[in-house]
RNA sequence: GCUGGCGUAGCUCAACUGGUAGAGCAGCUGAUUUGUAAUCAGCAGGUUAGGGGUUCAAGUCCCUUCGCCAGCUCCA
């Protein structure tokens, strides 16, 4: 048989060869790194015989699917040590996720995470042992006796779904234990030496909360123990960094407790962060075209049925009842921009019209959702919407597009960019007319493509008011984050009949996109603390200079120097504490304070200062002169796009 | 919301099977005038998350409410 390489190469082997062997044929190391191979589009395991010509891929942990298989395969073996630990258990699937693997596992009285470690031995013997993994496929009604054999309620709840939607069978056997799946696995658990299992969580069968709760055990596996130990030592590193940890910290906020679940309270620390965030923002905005506006925490009820937010997100809304009317918290402010936009009556001449606002939002969030600053129930979406003409789709979605990464690059962000189209098999799930879609989903992929961007289309994933780019940025730890969104909206200019005048005199329906690119300020400041471990930019920084006399007898030059950095507009303050220059060095270390300038007898007689520079240590002395240029420059605000 | 875990001073944590709530840091007062990550001493700080119960006796056991954490579902 013919096989082709993806180099598009092409060699002749004896049919009946596995992917192995073609592996071992290319070069040893890729044999001992082959985890699964992709043959014509479909994955394979590597012991599996191939019959045809066909494309190969040898695929390994640097693949995505490589990966997955070692993690699924991974999630298999941890479910065979289960069910030699406790023979009684029921299962119910076992993915590999991002980062890893899980299984739910439907066990009497599991006592927990301190059982990890006989889990662990299990799975090592099992490793040591070089356990294969055996494929076999066979029809409905044969899974259906063997898993009722096993008395496997969730396998069998599978499998009539595998039946109903036609596809065929196949079960992966690893030594005793036995599980419906279509596969791929690595070929023996001898390839899974470098796991380690993470934790434990209760998780519903299904997702569904009114079924049965399932036990579920998080791990991971790598290719190596060094690749292991990094991602490890990644986990740790996130939890010092944990927003909610160095948040309260540095006095920058407090979330919740007395306040209410849910609800910030922004410290004057983390309201000097704020502030800047903000302004930076909207001075940002002025320069790239939009007008400010400002709108109302609450409206009358009538306008979110009018929006249909009323029917949809009730849930989600914070009601009041006073006077004749009832009011409802705006959980969005796009129907605050309506009103503006409906004002009066529109003209082409006008558009495009790019309204912003920092909108303060309040939303009913589940008690479980609520996470410190990434998910609360009042928070701030710098909120943007352009109305616009069909003509000006593509130009605008750029220029946000543009804007947005602008955004991302001040603070160093990854990125990759996500459009989201609507699902063609169910148009019925969306408002606004086809024709509509039809000009728009083309025009957001026309604008990425001419801008050079990379993303990645995900079809059925549009919003079903309109299709959307996401852009999800990546922190100093390689995490992905929600950041910027662009969506369109055909629902709200139809509710609200928004219209403007064309050029010839006859009324149009407007273009509507919402945007929002910190997406929430509070969420944004907690990507911030983290991305950065606390040591935000210095031009974020509560307090950015904290002027250190030796003994009181500085105490008016540092005043001198005080009110020369003040006037600069720099946050800094004298700490003329009858404390040890050590202690007051180690205080403004701790708390993060970018620059330190010390002042003892030797710098006052020359005119000069020591610089020190958090996290980097003593600068040494230096002119005054010198020393506040360092300072001012460093704490510069970024430039405007 | 659901399942599980947790809740002791502003923070980090002690208090053996129920038997007088205790330290370090932070705070305050005083001494010290200091050269690049912790000077010394003293003082103060608590209805052990709230409520109820069992007991001679509850931080500890039981019930309940609230809050926090992990996960599920959802999401900016």
């Amino acid at each position: 048989m013919r096989i082709n390489f993806p180099d598009s190469s092409t060699k002749e082997y004896d049919a009946g060869t596995t992917g192995l062997e073609i592996a071992g044929d290319i070069s040893p190391g890729l044999a001992r790194n082959a985890l699964i191979v992709r043959f014509n589009g479909e994955l394979l395991g590597l012991s599996e015989p191939l019959h045809e010509d066909g494309s190969i891929e040898i695929l390994t942990f640097r693949d995505e699917e490589g990966k997955k298989a070692l993690r699924h395969s991974c999630s298999h073996l941890m479910a065979s040590a289960v069910l030699k630990l406790y023979p009684g258990t029921r299962f119910g699937i076992g993915p590999s996720i991002d980062d890893g693997f899980y299984y739910d596992f439907d066990i009497q009285d599991f006592p927990g995470i301190s059982v990890f470690g006989e889990i662990a031995d299990e799975m090592k013997r099992q490793i040591k042992e070089n356990i294969p993994f055996i494929r076999k496929e066979m029809s409905y009604e044969e899974a259906v006796v063997l898993f009722e054999e096993k008395g496997e309620k969730y396998k069998l709840e599978l499998l009539k779904e595998l039946r109903d939607a036609g596809e065929s069978i196949s079960v992966y056997s690893l030594g005793g234990f036995v599980d419906l799946c279509r596969g791929p696995h690595v070929r023996s658990t001898g390839y899974m030496k470098n796991f380690e299992l993470l934790s434990t969580a209760g998780a519903y069968w299904r997702g569904d909360e009114k079924n049965k709760m399932l036990t579920r055990i998080y791990g991971t596996v790598f290719d190596s123990s060094k690749n292991l130990k990094e991602h490890l030592s990644m986990l740790e590193e996130a939890k010092k960094r944990d927003h909610r940890k160095l948040g309260p910290e540095l006095g920058l906020f407090k979330i919740g407790g007395d306040g209410g679940p849910g609800l910030v309270y922004w410290l004057p620390a983390g309201t000097i962060v704020r502030e800047e965030l903000e302004n930076h923002w909207k001075k940002a905005h002025v320069k790239a075209g939009y007008q400010l506006v400002s709108t109302p925490h609450i409206a009358p009820v009538e306008l979110w049925k009018t929006s249909e937010h009323y029917y949809y997100y009730r849930d989600n809304m914070y009601f009041l009842n006073m006077d004749k009317g009832e009011y409802a918290l705006k959980p969005m402010n796009c129907p605050g921009h309506i009103i503006i936009y409906r004002n009066s009556k529109r003209s082409y001449r006008e558009l495009p019209m790019r309204l912003a606002e920092l909108g303060m939002v309040y939303r009913y969030e589940k008690s479980g959702v609520l996470h410190g600053l990434m998910r609360v129930r009042g928070f701030t979406v710098d909120d943007g919407h352009i109305f616009c003409t069909e003509d000006q789709i593509v130009e605008e979605i750029q220029k946000v597009v543009r804007f947005a990464l602008y955004f991302l690059k001040i603070f160093n962000f990854g990125y990759k960019i996500e459009l989201s189209l609507m699902d063609p098999a169910d148009p019925d799930h969306y408002a606004g007319k086809p024709e509509e879609w039809m000009k728009v989903e083309p025009a957001l992929a026309r604008a990425l493509d001419e801008m050079g961007e990379d993303y990645r289309t995900v079809i059925g994933e549009a919003a079903f008011y309109g299709p959307k780019i996401d852009i999800k940025m990546k922190d100093a730890l390689g995490r992905y984050w929600q950041g910027p969104t662009i969506q369109f909206d055909f629902n709200i200019p139809q509710r609200f009949n928004l219209t403007y005048v064309g050029t010839d005199g006859q009324e149009h329906r407007v273009f509507m996109v919402h945007r929002a690119l910190y997406g929430s300020v509070e969420r944004f400041i907690g990507n911030l603390i983290e991305h950065y471990a606390g040591n935000l930019p210095c031009w974020l920084a509560p307090h950015q200079v904290v002027i250190l006399p030796i003994t009181k007898s500085q105490l008016g030059k540092a005043e001198e120097v005080e009110s020369i950095l003040t006037s600069s507009d720099i946050r800094c303050s004298i700490d003329g504490r009858s404390e040890t220059v050590g202690y007051r060095i180690r205080e403004a270390e701790t708390s993060k304070i970018p620059f330190m300038l010390i002042l003892g007898e030797r710098e006052v007689e020359s005119d000069t200062v020591s610089l020190r520079i958090h996290g980097s240590g003593d600068r040494g002395s230096m002119k005054l002169d010198e020393a506040i240029e360092i300072v001012m420059a460093g704490c510069r605000r970024p430039e405007l796009p």
